[in-house]
DNA sequence: TCAAAAGTGTTATGATTACACCCATGA
DNA sequence: TCATGGGTGTAATCATAACACTTTTGA
């Protein structure tokens, strides 16, 4: 499976080990305080060095795409279960300036609560910045950010997805200030409630929010199996 | 930009005109006589020789890989200007038997009037072949149309993109069948013109059918700059 | 005249929206 | 007691679904 080939100009020998000309881009959200929030890494050599980029990497040459993204999300965030999805594959010509590299885009939702920043790769420095200050990115990735957020406006919409940026247990109202941020739109809460609950996805805990200066909030989880059963039954989330 | 590189085994060299592991496979979507269908083209020699597989091709060295899918489609179609847009890429490690490739499948619609099959390539026939009768296909291509055809699904009710398959000019019962046929379901013919026509998306062309043996329908025209009005005012297509 | 599809009307049901209002709790 | 968010009730409006019905046309 291992290639061996021979650059003909300088007669350095490349073995394979990963594969010459596709990366992987990774957007990884977070949520807190009410705030949409994205995990950037500084870079600490190159010619991109000091900018902000997503974080990202190389495929394996024995190695599935989607393996490759979980494993470089878990060297970054050492996190093992994490919502993870491809975008799509991003292939300007011009898009790196050192030569010819597609890249392929994925986002995850992440539970801050259950995250620990670990340092890694070829950056120094791994860092939340709020969706809303962005800065400059290296190469195309703020073209790959604004995409991936694009579509987890939609997707949020269309697949109850938003609960993986929540905490395990949560309120009504820390689930509806999520898609008021995310949406980007105001919401009744009277309505909210009553539109999530009838969907039958929470499952009711029993439990109250505790230490909170006003009445305390039932807690909420979601539940996968209801949800599958749901959708084999031909329910269709839509928010 | 032009690298030479030796196969230590082989001996042979490689000048990478087009890029190595990574290839473009496209799902081409028609749609005649109420059924949906799918272009193929029959490998004409290798180790997949006689069997069909998606119409695909190499990404040129300096090349956009949405440029790259749009010649590869005008070489096997001659049409210019088609509906096109990226699924994602597959990167299952042992999708293709000879080597580490990666695909970055697309789906694109056509319609059938405007369309004269071209041969081309190193296929030797070119077919098209209704969705519900697709035969075994090369590599992981049955998981590419799959995919593509879950995502169209979807797709078409959240955008007004089912035109491009159908002519210029048709009536709302042949978009209404588009539907039924793609989403595979039944609909009530009343409702669907109602529901369709207060979107004023179409253009009503007071033209009528001729030749028909009935009752002859107006005939509509998808009017792609109101849809563009209607979306900068936040209406949202839904269906 | 009949078949086939075009096209209109009507009603019941359910979802969505807007907003008024009461409840519980800690400061 | 007040502020803050939790939580319920209600009425108007709008969208959807089901289906009965009339119209037009060529064979």
């Amino acid at each position: 499976m291992k290639k061996q080939l021979v650059d003909k100009e300088s007669g350095e020998l490349i073995e394979t080990e990963v594969m010459k000309s596709i990366t992987i881009d990774c957007v990884i959200f977070g949520f807190e305080n009410g705030s949409l929030e994205v995990l950037l890494v500084k870079h600490a050599e190159g010619i991109s060095k000091g900018k902000w980029g997503l974080p990202g990497g190389w495929i394996l040459n024995n190695e599935d795409i989607d393996c490759a993204a979980q494993r470089l999300l878990k060297e970054l965030t050492s996190l093992k279960s994490i919502y993870l999805e491809q975008l799509k594959a991003f292939g300007d010509p011009n898009r790196f300036p050192l030569g010819r590299v597609i890249t392929i885009g994925y986002y995850a939702l992440i539970k801050k609560e259950d995250y620990n920043i670990k340092a890694g790769f070829t950056a120094s420095e791994a860092k939340w910045h709020k969706i809303k200050e962005i800065p400059d990115l290296i190469y195309d990735h703020n073209k790959i950010l604004n995409y991936s957020l694009e579509n987890l406006r939609k997707k949020i919409r269309q697949a109850p997805i938003g609960f993986n940026l929540l905490p395990e247990k949560f309120t009504l109202l820390q689930l509806m200030q999520l898609y008021e941020e995310i949406l980007n739109v105001g919401m009744d809460k009277p309505n909210f409630r009553r539109k999530i609950l009838k969907m039958k996805l929470l499952k009711d805990l029993n439990e109250k929010q505790t230490e909170v200066s006003h009445r305390a909030a039932k807690l909420y989880r979601f539940d996968h199996e209801i949800y599958k059963k749901l959708t084999k039954k031909g329910f269709n989330f839509e928010f």
